[in-house]
DNA sequence: GAGATTACATACATTCTTGAATGTTTGCAA
DNA sequence: TTGCAAACATTCAAGAATGTATGTAATCTC
């Protein structure tokens, strides 16, 4: 065929993310080739390699778009100052959960990007990228607990880099499980659940920055040392 | 060369496992040939074909060799009656957490499995036998919390299913995103904070049973119901 | 100690996949 | 309205990778 008009390109650009993901997602990204991908979007491999570089611009490409909303989210929350941060905390879980058990795209990239792809040297540059919104993420969650410790919803020495640790990777682990399994149980509804143990968690027992291996309850002295 | 002695044949049969763990770890299990593993042990894909029947079957005997300690550690306290079911709990996080950080072999075994494979349908049968060791993990756990229940550690209506999700997804997780960024932070130093941060949470609000939504301290009567 | 079998190495045919090169319309700007 | 470039399709050359088939020397068995 020919030239396309503008709207139609984007969409043919569109089509292809979606074939991609549909393809990617049950042959795998390093199983599936681009002829694969523009077959299963209705062209040829010309459309893709005018679209995108590479495969791993495609993939690349795919993430973005699919966990834009995600980051968006976890930007916003961590912009806001809060007057309940925990609580903010808690509905920015629920509310990602939510996301992932109810949206079929954020869903199928998850699946892809979990246990779909191989984070590679082929693929430094995807994974370098996805480092990045890690890094952001972890940033965000530690904002909203050092809110939580001004608010002296939790203690001053609290470690809120570690604890962020701790939510995000309880975050990651829950998707990483329930993505390969959906059907195992319902994590709309389990979400508030699960975030409220984890949250509870961090208010019964947060990480504490000093040793704390003895007298886990006397500090130093009367403050802190400002540490920073 | 030709015929090696019963223990020689041994031998390379684990330098292939062993090179190939290296190989798939920096190229990704899909995107590296059976000739390279071989070259990496010092030999041909005649000794790899001669050992396995096929990549997959290479993969999956790496994984069983790399994870069995750990499921070793999950069964063998899952069978074990506890005085204090949720200290057990915490003590075999720490233990797999600090196994994780101090085993190169282990370590690089997640590596493979959280970020350098595909598990789709070429693999099909190296996912069904993680889900099956998933699901033997999952049990585990639940025999630890419904002995914690039994205890009276627990409340009696808990999602005993639902805790040990959050636990295991926990474990994923930080096992996940450690791996991937050993030297973010000391993991063995942090196992025992970041066990107690999921321990201290189910047991300040571990998920129950009942709907729940409405009226959070008033079950039905004053025994549950079997519900067994 | 002779044959059968093991533990590989080597060679071969086949299939995929990629990247680039080239072709072909057609929308769009001047 | 012309001309250029966008939006693809088609073709081609070349390199892997796989599975299998076959070769072979040593080891184990009886």
């Amino acid at each position: 065929m020919a030239r396309r008009t503008k709207t139609e390109a984007a969409a043919t650009r569109e089509a292809l993310l979606d074939a991609a993901l549909r393809v990617f997602r049950d042959r795998g990204v390093a199983h599936t080739s681009l002829e694969e991908v523009a077959a299963s979007a209705g062209v040829t491999r010309g459309a893709v390699y005018w679209h995108f570089n590479d495969k791993a611009d495609l993939f690349n490409a795919l993430c973005e778009r699919g966990q834009m909303p995600m980051e968006a989210m976890l930007a916003s929350a961590g912009e806001t100052r809060h007057e309940d941060p925990l609580a903010a905390l808690r509905t920015l879980m629920i509310d990602g959960l939510t996301r992932l058990a109810t949206d079929p795209r954020t869903q199928a990239v998850f699946d892809v990007i979990f246990h779909k792809c191989e984070f590679a040297t082929e693929f430094a540059s995807v994974a370098k990228r996805q480092h990045t919104t890690d890094d952001g993420c972890l940033v965000n969650v530690e904002r909203l607990l050092k809110q939580a410790v001004t608010r002296r919803q939790l203690p001053r020495n609290t470690d809120t880099v570690l604890a962020a640790r701790c939510m995000t990777a309880f975050m990651v682990g829950v998707m990483h499980e329930w993505v390969q399994r959906p059907d195992a149980y319902d994590l709309k509804r389990a979400a508030p659940k699960m975030a409220d143990v984890l949250i509870a968690g961090l208010r019964a027992k947060p990480p504490r920055r000093v040793a704390s291996a003895r007298r886990a309850t006397a500090p130093r002295g009367k403050r802190a040392p400002a540490a920073r």
